[in-house]
DNA sequence: CGTCTTATTGATAATGGTTTTCGCTATAGA
DNA sequence: TCTATAGCGAAAACCATTATCAATAAGACG
């Protein structure tokens, strides 16, 4: 890709691209730096199986079981990067740490439903939720950034070791 | 109120006895003691305004304002005791902490619109909301705990700012 | 009411995820 | 190629929450 291909980058649909060059895009249109880190974190999310959540800890162990070593500080900033540039969408579950998924614009919004005894995360479609969401922001004046609808529950394998 | 009243309580329904009562009758029901701390901490939630949440700090700093000494370690278990009982509700604002409020269940369940620029929370109900979640959670062979619907976006104040 | 058992308290230390610091490195533009 | 500076990373700091443990007090029993 040459130089004057930039003008044309910002005008095609992120769809369109591969995902690095849709990462390469967005950092360029806010100043940002395209860096080997940035590449292997956001390769490290998006090769993930379909439904898997990683923390910002299981990326590293991600990244160093395939030779890379990333420190944390550059792991927990790309991570915050790519969420502000809408490629990753941060995940309050509950626990005690952040967990972070690929954004997947074609995947229609997924909500989680989360056992609280062993963690367990299910995902659920649900368009209805994500469009009362945003309507309840809009009709307030918000600009929407996400909308996370978080189940809480006790799974089939935890509730009957609980009556115990 | 006389021993003899013991067997009496647990048959009554909440609504109609004094948020004290019902304390002290589920804190009987699982074994655990009425102590001041407890019933302290949980009057402070109640007086908060409808809307307000607190974090275990903020409930300190209301205790402390009101001549009440009462150490963080005694507080943090009350509120996870009281989220047990189903007595408060443990908030997942995607903020770096927790916040916690009064389980009304005369309140239809109602759910968050959060700034992430000002961290301001505004409710909002909606029961298709919370009979989804419930679906999807049996659906599942889940026993339900909590739903969460958290919206996050800029609020009119924070967004205009933002593109100054 | 006094005694006993043990759940509870709270000052303090520890924990653990996340952020900051700061000297070094590498990207992007000239 | 050269330069300015955004970005990296090891280490320290931060901060909400949890664990420790000796002292205290709730509740049962007589
Ligand atoms: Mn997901
Ligand atoms: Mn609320
Ligand atoms: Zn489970
Ligand atoms: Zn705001």
């Amino acid at each position: 890709m040459t130089q004057s291909d930039s003008s044309k980058i910002s005008e095609r649909l992120y769809l369109e691209d591969s995902p690095a060059e849709v990462l390469r895009m967005l950092l360029n249109q806010e100043g940002f730096r395209i860096t080997e880190q940035r590449q292997k974190i956001l390769q490290v999310l998006r090769e993930v199986p379909e439904g898997e959540h990683l923390s910002a800890e299981d990326v590293q162990d991600k990244l160093t079981a395939s030779g890379e070593k990333i420190g944390f500080s550059t792991i927990y900033r790309a991570l915050h990067l790519l969420v502000d540039l809408g490629i990753l969408r941060e995940l309050n579950l509950s626990e005690e740490r952040k967990f972070y998924e690929f954004c997947n614009p074609l995947m229609g919004a997924h909500h989680h439903l989360v056992c609280a005894e062993c963690g367990t995360v299910t995902e659920f479609e649900d368009s209805t939720i994500f469009s009362l969401g945003s309507n309840e922001a809009l009709n307030r004046g918000f600009s929407l950034l996400d909308c996370q609808f978080t189940v809480r529950g006790l799974c089939p394998h935890c509730a009957p070791s609980l009556s115990v």
